[in-house]
DNA sequence: AAATATACTAAACAGTGTTTATTAAAAACA
DNA sequence: TGTTTTTAATAAACACTGTTTAGTATATTT
């Protein structure tokens, strides 16, 4: 009897075509503007039926947030060519930047909005997608202790938290229109020299 | 004629009537249900009015983020007693996390909403506000390299930059809930570490 | 062929920010 | 003073939002 698994598929497949439009108006019009009667109207189907396939919005941003980290995971792949780890480091950083500034969406949906997080704590799961993000710079930092970039008595998670702070904050405060404050037209290069003093930060205080 | 004169002073009073429920609403509930009908509710008038003396919801979220700039601007000035000039900036950096959280409603409107900065946009101004806390650190910054703390090359905007991505970054990862990743209950006692660490990299790097 | 289960939706509920037309009161003018 | 004009406030509506409920066709099972 393959019934059910034909019903199963259909339903994934259900699933996708509204997690698509999502992901299309998400990424077309923004956050704001992305309602569950707008992504009913671009698949065709009433707004109560995207309820049959997923809870509430949370949940449907936290698949959407599921994809996200996909798509940045994917991109820090790249980075894996850069032979020397301090090396590495930087391109991590700065594909993490180019991300952000591709993505803002995205972006805001992975670290800033609280959706995805709330329906976590619904579901009584853990933030795997930023644990396992997280991984990937504590996997660097880790050689670059090995390698001997960094001293020997630095703990990792902390200098990974205090990267991923810095990096974090940059690109939001960015995102988030508040170097607007500089009243010059310098605000990309101004990003690069503070990314500059920072790389130069790690590479002098960790040694 | 003290009739314009009294309406004038009458006109700023409701202003400030509709401002303080506003805050009231907002370090209550918190955002999401700091809505017009509400402050209508508790001021007891119509939701109209308050467009009679508001523009909008994102020009009285933008009062509102004056007052919190005022607050948090009230609390810097306690850094003035710290005698020596790096000691400052590290006591100035405490008060920024402890204004963050003892205000997440408040530090969420300062620098992560858009509504401010989208009302500011609106009237063709400046946000003065961040201008005016970045000099706070500018000036301490400045100081610390008088004083020898920080060697004489370095950019001090760049440093004030950088400096303030990793204290915002820090503070926004644990305030929107991005610290749920490590699965402990050390969440302050690594922010701690975090913050330690960077002041040593300050230390250490800029000398 | 009849009974049951599934997929879907129209309509409603309870909200939101904002605008418009109307009314009551205050101020200015004659 | 009485009349006109300006001002202040609001009820009601508009166009949205997320979500729930009750009802209807369709598909599956008995």
């Amino acid at each position: 009897m393959g019934i059910t698994e034909r019903k199963e598929r259909e339903r994934e497949e259900m699933r996708h075509l509204i997690l698509n439009a999502a992901q299309k108006l998400f990424l077309e019009n923004g956050y704001e503007k992305t309602s569950i009667r707008g992504i009913a109207d671009v698949i065709e189907y009433s707004p109560a039926t995207i309820y049959l396939y997923y809870k509430d919005k949370n949940e449907l941003l936290l698949a959407l947030h599921v994809v996200a980290f996909q798509k940045m995971m994917q991109e820090f792949s790249e980075v894996a060519v850069v032979e020397n780890s301090f090396e590495r480091l930087v391109s991590l950083g700065k594909q993490y930047i180019k991300f952000a500034i591709e993505n803002p969406g995205l972006y805001d949906l992975m670290f800033i909005m609280q959706a995805p997080i709330e329906a976590l704590a619904c579901k009584d799961e853990v933030w795997e997608d930023g644990m396992k993000s997280f991984d990937f710079l504590r996997i660097i930092v880790t050689e670059c202790k090995n390698k001997g970039h960094f001293r020997e008595n630095l703990d990792v998670d902390t200098v990974c938290l205090t990267i991923w702070s810095y990096m974090h904050g940059l690109i939001t405060i960015y995102l988030k229109n508040r170097m607007d404050m500089f009243e010059d037209d310098r605000q990309m290069d101004r990003m690069q020299e503070s990314f500059q003093l920072f790389i130069e930060m790690l590479k002098v205080s960790f040694k």
